[in-house]
RNA sequence: GGAGGAGUGGCAGAGUGGUUGAAUGCACCGGUCUUGAAAACCGGCGUACUCGCAAGGGUACCGGGGGUUCGAAUCCCUCCUCCUCCGCCA
């Protein structure tokens, strides 16, 4: 959410971001309708403080009138406050409307891209950040997809899944089910030596948590819920790792605070269904390894790259062919300000897979959460959430299976050897 | 799941209807003293919103929400969490 004494400050550089998101001029003018909701918010606040103030004089003066025995006067005071409580009633029903009024139109308002976001309006306008130069791999002419090889080898089961749960849930086995653990225990152990703290944390999430990340109100059909109870299945690892800093205030010293977690990921994906989804492209439920940041404001673009940096790494110990994405304005998550996504080359199905997303949400996060961090003079500040995938399992397998299968067999790379215990998939 | 007890500032812990945003201790920060440190002493030390150029005000918050009252940390209702006992159980 973006915090309204911004737009109060600085609307010009905000109206040239969503410009950027591609909002016309007349959806801009929802700046225009915060700002005189807020105006109408604080004159009500500052009356409704008047009053409040005004009523707690008055009752102090009761107090003390009943304790010399004046009763009447007392009474006479009484009627005075009476008559105040009832303005503060209306004062106080029209506030909360115009609160959640004004809360309703912040929650349609994206973050606001960085200066350096390229203008764009899909994901045709990326800017290439990083390509892929080298030669992809070459692949034998009858070389398999993913789901073809998955059979082939016994590696995981759909109709499994199907069986069990429904549509997206793949039940992996045998050398498959080894291979996604090996991947879950590389990513960590290279995350870690990065300065990352591991976090193994609850899959289920209160609504509070859910909120604080903003998955509630904007994606809730998106999420998986358990309503008896609640609770909801974490998308991501992001929501309940960076909630735990939520309603925290750290020392700046402690700043940059980085995490790195494991969780399956559960995503409805509703309405996301259709061309581009077979095998392990789109699943319901599916494991990552994320990496969060907390940083200090001054310091969270050289944290991104520091990020990207390290994203690439992790591709070039899996030698996979990959490239890295500047997301335009357009094809931007909505709570982000800047996003580098990570892509991977898939042999068999000729394109480029999704993989990683790395992202700085500068304080639309934090401010929701109010995670914030104290200088050295002692004043609070809002500290800047970064995240990204670290990796997402899914598509890094596909692609590990389709560019490195031969006639003998799927041929691993050299890193996972030690995760594995085994160097081939025959 | 059943019965009982408890939730107060970073921590410990007073406070059961009236100027208590909250005693006291510890921790922390600044100062005096000291060659330096410790001890001792003095002072400071919550967050959010809001008014003000500023100095400085105002309001809210004692697990969450609601209620009673002129007035609530204090009384009532409800939910949550923790502890003890019973039951169940990996």
């Amino acid at each position: 959410m973006l915090q309204v004494k911004r737009i109060r400050e600085d609307k010009k550089s905000i109206v040239n971001g969503l410009r950027k998101r591609n909002w016309t001029a007349q959806q801009i003018k929802v700046l225009d309708d915060i700002l005189k909701a807020d105006d109408e918010r604080r004159a009500l606040q500052k009356h409704i403080d008047d009053l409040l103030a005004e009523n707690k004089r008055l009752s102090a003066q009761i107090g003390q009138l009943m304790a010399q025995g004046k009763r009447d006067e007392a009474e006479k005071i009484k009627s005075q406050v009476a008559a105040h409580k009832e303005s503060l009633r209306q004062l106080e029903e029209r506030s909360d409307e115009v609160k959640k009024h004004l809360e309703g139109l912040l929650y349609t308002v994206p973050n606001c891209p960085h200066r350096s976001v390229p203008k764009g309006k899909s994901a045709e306008d990326n800017k290439i950040f990083r390509d892929w130069t080298k030669p992809f791999p070459s692949l034998p002419p009858d070389a398999l997809a993913h789901w073809d090889l998955a059979k082939k080898y016994n590696l995981f089961d759909f109709e499994l899944g199907v069986k069990l749960t429904g549509a997206g849930f793949p039940v992996y086995r045998g050398k498959g089910a080894k291979l996604q653990r090996a991947l879950i225990q590389f990513f960590l152990e290279e995350n870690i030596k990065a300065g990352y703290e591991e976090i193994l944390p609850p899959h289920l999430v209160n609504e509070d948590t859910a909120r604080g990340t903003g998955q509630l109100p904007d994606k809730e059909g998106q999420m998986y819920v358990c309503e008896r109870d609640g609770l909801y299945l974490i998308p991501t690892a992001e929501v309940p790792v960076t909630n735990l800093l939520r309603d925290a205030i750290v020392p700046e010293r402690d700043l940059p605070i980085r995490y790195t977690a494991y969780t399956p990921c559960f995503r409805r994906e509703a309405g996301a269904w259709g061309a581009h989804v077979r095998g392990l492209n789109r699943v319901h439920q599916f494991d990552k390894v994320e990496i969060v940041r907390i940083e200090h404001p001054e310091r969270s673009y050289k944290a991104l790259m520091e990020m990207v940096r390290h994203v690439q790494r992790l591709m070039t110990k899996l030698e996979l062919p990959y490239r890295i994405l500047l997301l335009c304005g357009g094809d931007m998550g909505f709570t982000s300000a800047k996003t580098f996504d990570f892509e991977v080359w898939s042999g068999a199905q000729q394109r480029w897979l999704e993989v990683s997303s790395v992202s700085n949400f500068e304080t639309f996060q934090s401010y929701r959460l109010q995670l914030r961090y104290r200088d050295a003079e002692g004043k609070i500040h809002l500290a800047h959430t970064l995240n990204g995938s670290a990796l997402a399992l899914p598509r890094i397998l596909a692609a590990l299976l389709e560019n490195n299968q031969t006639p003998e067999g799927i041929r691993l790379p050299k890193s996972l050897h030690k995760y594995t215990g085994f160097r081939m998939i025959s």
